[in-house]
DNA sequence: CCAGGGGTCCTTTTT
DNA sequence: GGACCCCTGG
C-alpha cells in the first residue's frame, strides 16, 4: 500500500507518518520502540483496524497480548471504539490468561484436571508451608515468603526443580555461593510443586510455563493454536521474561506475523524476572525484523519532558534516544521538601482541593504516584481528612485480604474436594475445636497411607483424636456435605436464567454460605479489626456480588458468541462462526477460574467512572496518563529503594527508570516532593534526597513551601471558590 | 487439646 | 497493620 492510498483509510488519520509506517509493517517480525507518550497503544488499536478493515484479516485471527487486565481492557475498549463490530473479535488477553486458556483445553496432558484451581498470595504460602513440613525444614527461621521468591525466580527462567538443584550445587561447588538456604529452597521447591499438583492447582508462574512446554512438546497443540491466530502483538514488550519470550515465539510460529512494541527506559519488572534485553536484542531473535521508532512525545509539556529525559540520560545500557516534542512549554514543575510524610500529605491535600475547586478541573484528572504501596496510608489519611474522593489502585491485592482469602477457601474447598490447601485453611476458622494438634494427626495418617488429607479426615475417629475433637471434625464434614448439597441445588437452578432483581442462585448460595459456616460472625467478633468490620465484610459479601455478576454475563452471552472465558482454541471456524461454541451454565468452579485472573480491576469500573483522585505505584501507573501528577517520597531510602541501594548497579538502574515512568505520566503539571524526616522502625529519622533529583535542571524546578503555596488573594479566592462550587455542586445534585 | 490474649518483628515493586 | 509465636486458662 502506498502513502497516498494510506492517507485515504480513515483509520489511519490522526497518526503520523512514523506511525502509519508502524501500522502498516503487515508481515514478519516488527519491532517498535515506542517512547513514552509516543501513542504506541493507539498505535497498536490501529494496526489491528488496518489488519481487519484494510487486509481483510479476520479479527478472530489477531491477538494483542498485554501484562495486566487494566491494559487489556482498555485496549478492547479501543478497539471498539475504533473498528466497531468489524473487530470485535479481535482477542486481547493478559499473557497469563491466554496462558490459562491454552491450559485449560489441555489441562489433562500436563495431568491437571479440566477446572484447576489458580494459587496466588496465601494460597502458594499455605503451599509451601505445607511442602516445607513434609521435608522437616519448617524449624529454623525459614522465610517462606524470600522461599516463595526464589522459587519464582526459577519458574520465570524456566528452571525445573531438579535445574534448580543443579544450579544450586554447581554454583556452591565453585565456591562462588555455599548457601544453604538456596539449597532448602531448591528441595523446597520440588515438593512445592507436588503440593501443587496433589491439590490440582497451579500458580501464576504455571501459567506461563506449563502452555509453553504444551506448544514446545504437543504438536496437536502448537497446529490448534497456529490456526486460531496469525497475528500476535505484545504491548509493553519490554517487561517481559524469559518464558514470556519463548511463549511469544512459539504463538508467533513459522508465519512470525510478530509485533511487538516496547521502551526500554520503561523496563521496571526485572525483580520478577523481565529481562530488557529481550527488546534489546529482538532483532536477533527474530530474524529480518523491522524496527520503528516512535520518538516524538504527544503527551507532556516540554518541561516534564526535559526532566523526563534529564533523569533517564544517567543510565548507560539504553537504546540512546531523547524524546522530542511539539508541546508547549508548561508551567513550571513545583518542587516541595516537607518536615515529614503527614505534612507531605497534608500538602497534597491542599492543593489537590486548590486545583480541583479553583481551576475547577475534576478530581480524576490527578493522580498521586508512590514508590511502595505503604506510602499510601498518610495520604489516605489527609484526603479523606479532608473530605477529597480517591481510589486506590492495587495494593493488597483484593484476594490476599483475609476475608476474602478465607471466603475463597470456603468456595474451593467446596468445590475442589482435592484442594487440601483451601481446606487446611477453613478447618478450624471460624475455631471449631479442631486445632494444631488435630490436624497434624490427620496429616500425618494422610501420608503414612499415602491418601489424601479429605479423605482421611473422613476416617479420623475418637480413637486417632479426642474424643471432643472426633466430634468437631464430623460436625464439620457434615456442614461441609450440606453446603456441597446446597450448592448443587443452587447450580441446579443455574440452568435456567437469573431473576431480573436480587442475587443469582449460586451467587445467593455464597452469601449464605459465608453466613451460615459462620464468617460474618467472626468478623463482626474479631477485637484487633474492630472499625474495619464493615469494610472487611462488604469485601466478603463483594465476592458474592462478583459471583454474581459472572452468572449474569454468562446468560448474556448466551446466543450472542460472546464468550470471553472460553473462546475455544481448536474450533477453527470459531472466529467466523461463534454460534458453534457450546453454551454451558454457570457454575461455581467455573466463576472461581475466572476469579482468580481477573483481579478486580473489572469490578471497579464503577468507582472509575466516579470522579476521584488515583493513587497508586509507579510500577501500576505504566501506560498510563494523568493531567497533574503528584510524585512522593523523593528520597534516598525510597526511591531509590534501600534494597536496590543494597543491590547492584541493575537494581539502581531500574529505580531510574521508575522515576522515569512517574515523570512522564503527566501531561500538563508535575510536583515532586519528599520528606526530610521519615519514619523508620519505632523513630523518625533523618532521610537524604533522592540522588536522581540532582539530574533535573535546577531552571526547570520551582521549589514551593507549605507557607507559599497560596497568596493570601489566592486563599481568598480559594475560599470564596469553595463555598461557590459547593452551592453549585448541591444544585445540580437536587 | 484448644482458644484467645499479648507481645514481637517486619514492611518494594506484581501477574 | 499484619503475620507469627508463646503463654495462660479452660
Amino acid at each position: 500500500m502506498n502513502a497516498k492510498a494510506s492517507t485515504a483509510a480513515p483509520w489511519l488519520r490522526g497518526l503520523n507518518p512514523e506511525q502509519r509506517r508502524a501500522v502498516q509493517h503487515t508481515d514478519g517480525p516488527l519491532l517498535v520502540l515506542a517512547g513514552a507518550g509516543s501513542g504506541k497503544t493507539k498505535m497498536l488499536v490501529h494496526r489491528c483496524v488496518h489488519l481487519v478493515r484494510g487486509r481483510g484479516v479476520e479479527p478472530g485471527r489477531i491477538l494483542v497480548v498485554t501484562f495486566t487486565n487494566k491494559a487489556a481492557d482498555e485496549m478492547r475498549e479501543r478497539v471498539r471504539t475504533y473498528a466497531g463490530d468489524d473487530a470485535k473479535d479481535v482477542m486481547v488477553s493478559t499473557f497469563h490468561s491466554l496462558g490459562a486458556r491454552i491450559l485449560k483445553l489441555h489441562a489433562e496432558k500436563v495431568g491437571l484436571p479440566r477446572r484447576f484451581a489458580i494459587y496466588s498470595g496465601s494460597d502458594q504460602l499455605g503451599a509451601l508451608r505445607q511442602a516445607t513440613q513434609e521435608i522437616s525444614i519448617d524449624d529454623d527461621r525459614f522465610d517462606l515468603k524470600r522461599v516463595l521468591r526464589r522459587i519464582s525466580d526459577w519458574k520465570t527462567r524456566g528452571v525445573s526443580p531438579r535445574g534448580a538443584r543443579e544450579e544450586v550445587i554447581a554454583s556452591a561447588a565453585t565456591g562462588t555461593r555455599a548457601d544453604d538456604y538456596e539449597v532448602l529452597a531448591a528441595d523446597a521447591y520440588g515438593r512445592y510443586e507436588e503440593v501443587l499438583r496433589a491439590c490440582g492447582a497451579v500458580d501464576f508462574d504455571d501459567l506461563l510455563l506449563l502452555p509453553v512446554k504444551l506448544l514446545e512438546e504437543d504438536e496437536e497443540v502448537r497446529r490448534d493454536t497456529w490456526r486460531r491466530w496469525h497475528y500476535v502483538m505484545v504491548d509493553e514488550y519490554q517487561d517481559t521474561n524469559a518464558v514470556q519470550l519463548h511463549m511469544t515465539r512459539l504463538l508467533a510460529g513459522a508465519r512470525r506475523n510478530v509485533c511487538v512494541v516496547g521502551d526500554d527506559d520503561q523496563s521496571i519488572y526485572a525483580f520478577r524476572g523481565a529481562d530488557v534485553g529481550n527488546i534489546l536484542e529482538f532483532e536477533r531473535h527474530f530474524e529480518g525484523t523491522s524496527v520503528i521508532k516512535l520518538e516524538q512525545n504527544y503527551r507532556s509539556t516540554r518541561r516534564i519532558l526535559e526532566a523526563a529525559n534529564s533523569v533517564i540520560a544517567g543510565n548507560a545500557r539504553r537504546h540512546d534516544k531523547r524524546l522530542r516534542t511539539e508541546n508547549p512549554i508548561g508551567a513550571p514543575i513545583d518542587y516541595y521538601e516537607h518536615d515529614d510524610d503527614a505534612a507531605e500529605a497534608d500538602i497534597i491535600a491542599s492543593e489537590l482541593s486548590l486545583r480541583h475547586f479553583r481551576e475547577r478541573r475534576p478530581w480524576r484528572e490527578f493522580a498521586v504516584l508512590y514508590r511502595a504501596n505503604t506510602q499510601s496510608r498518610p495520604i489516605e489519611e489527609a484526603l479523606r481528612a479532608k473530605g477529597i474522593p480517591y481510589r486506590v489502585v492495587g495494593g493488597q491485592s483484593y484476594f490476599d485480604r483475609k476475608e476474602v482469602a478465607d471466603g475463597m477457601a470456603y468456595l474451593r474447598a467446596i468445590a475442589h474436594p482435592r484442594d487440601e490447601i483451601a481446606l487446611r485453611r477453613i478447618i478450624n476458622y471460624p475455631s471449631r475445636g479442631i486445632g494444631r494438634v488435630s490436624i497434624g494427626k490427620v496429616a500425618d495418617l494422610a501420608r503414612e497411607r499415602n491418601a489424601g488429607f479429605a479423605k482421611t479426615l473422613r476416617t479420623a475417629d475418637g480413637e486417632l483424636l479426642g474424643g471432643a475433637q472426633a466430634e468437631a471434625v464430623a460436625a464439620f464434614l457434615e456442614v461441609m456435605d450440606g453446603q456441597r448439597d446446597a450448592l448443587a441445588r443452587a447450580e441446579e437452578l443455574a440452568k435456567r436464567p437469573p431473576p431480573a432483581t436480587g442475587l443469582p442462585p449460586i451467587a445467593r448460595w455464597a452469601m449464605d454460605l459465608f453466613k451460615d459456616v459462620g464468617l460474618e460472625d467472626a468478623i463482626r467478633a474479631d477485637y484487633r479489626t474492630a472499625g474495619t468490620h464493615d469494610a472487611r465484610l462488604s469485601n466478603l459479601r463483594d465476592l458474592a456480588g462478583t459471583i454474581a455478576r459472572y452468572e449474569r454475563r454468562r446468560w448474556s452471552e448466551l446466543g450472542t458468541g460472546v464468550d470471553r472465558g472460553d473462546l475455544a482454541l481448536t474450533a477453527e471456524d470459531a472466529p467466523a462462526d461463534p454460534d458453534a461454541e457450546e453454551w454451558r451454565a454457570p457454575t461455581l468452579a467455573e466463576a472461581l477460574s475466572r476469579l482468580a485472573l481477573a483481579d478486580m480491576d473489572d469490578e471497579e469500573d464503577d468507582a472509575e467512572a466516579q470522579d476521584a483522585v488515583t493513587l497508586m505505584t509507579l510500577h501500576s501507573a505504566k501506560g498510563l496518563e494523568f493531567d497533574d501528577v503528584f510524585l512522593v517520597g523523593l528520597e534516598e531510602g525510597i526511591l531509590p529503594h534501600a534494597r536496590s541501594i543494597e543491590g547492584d548497579d541493575a537494581a539502581l538502574a531500574e529505580e531510574r527508570r521508575l522515576l522515569y515512568v512517574g515523570i512522564t505520566r503527566a501531561r500538563h503539571r508535575l510536583t515532586l516532593s519528599l520528606c526530610r524526616r521519615r519514619r523508620r522502625g519505632g523513630d523518625a529519622v533523618e532521610v537524604l534526597p533522592s540522588r536522581y533529583l540532582k539530574d533535573i535542571p535546577e531552571e526547570l524546578l520551582n521549589p514551593k513551601t507549605a507557607e507559599r503555596m497560596l497568596s493570601p488573594e489566592e486563599s481568598a479566592d480559594l475560599r470564596r471558590d469553595f463555598f461557590k462550587n459547593m452551592k453549585a455542586m448541591l444544585e445540580e445534585s437536587a
